[in-house]
DNA sequence: ACTTAAATAAGAATTATTCTCTTTTAAGAG
DNA sequence: CTCTTAAAAGAGAATAATTCTTATTTAAGT
């Protein structure tokens, strides 16, 4: 993933948030780390950079991004949150045998669903948004 | 959902599990309660009739009773753990303001996603379930 | 009724996350 | 460029959900 620091940075200018040196780092670290990282993996990157950064801020700090629409959160089965900085619609691959979660981007199944939707209404409810959870294993 | 305390104890017995008044507490619990409840709605609602019940051991039950797939547990956002009694194929309608989780069975859209991944393969993977979270809002 | 592996109770321990309060800082105003 | 101030970060205590440990009890087969 492109981790230009510009591009960081505007992402926190365009939410009208500060841009501090810790926003920055965790917003890095989210983009640099692969496989949805949990809290915990983010201060572990942070801390060779920033080995004083607090925990509560980096929970702060991906509470603010979240609100903000610039990143997303995961739920997983283990109840830990895992943050997503890939804000474009898309669903998830979950490993059934390890930790790891991909991206899935599927227009043609999107519109597929879309579709399905519109004309077969659930009864007493209006769907706002989509997500897709497939689980199975990785091919090595 | 049906409650019946020898539908209950099969399960415990096909499974090859003792037969034990908590476990047989916490079963009738999870049909009884409705909307997915969470750990502690259990041992609320088993409070009133087993007043001794270990925390530990609702936890602990909750596992087996998963591992044994006589249940299944549900991702939240919160990350709290709720658990689900039924075990058809099935998906999940999401409140978007509220904590209800309902139960969404659809047969034909199973079939169309089941016929759309046996055509289009997701590379390096091998779709084991399909989970699809609806979120939305609920008509009063 | 006896035996024993399995299950439960009790409560300590752990883990992830949130909260509180104090200090520091980003960024706009002058 | 300095001043001001609301916002952000730091530090660590607090909380919530869940897991773990050890002793005691019990289900169910002999």
């Amino acid at each position: 993933m492109e981790i230009n620091i510009d591009i960081i940075k505007n992402k926190l200018v365009e939410s009208r948030l500060k841009v501090t040196p810790q926003r920055m780092a965790i917003l890095e670290a989210i983009y640099s780390l692969d496989n949805h990282p949990i809290a915990d993996d983010i201060i572990d990157y942070i801390k060779i950079k920033h080995p004083n950064i607090a925990t509560g801020t980096v929970y702060k700090v991906l509470g603010v991004l979240i609100e903000n629409k610039i990143i997303n959160k995961v739920n997983t089965e283990r109840g830990v949150s895992r943050y997503d900085g890939i804000m474009d619609s898309h669903h998830h691959l979950y490993c059934s045998k390890s930790d790891l979660i991909k991206d899935y981007f599927d227009e043609e199944l999107d519109k597929i669903l879309k579709n399905y939707f519109e004309k077969k209404k659930i009864p007493d409810f209006n769907i706002e948004s989509i997500a897709i959870q497939l689980k199975g294993r990785f091919n090595e």
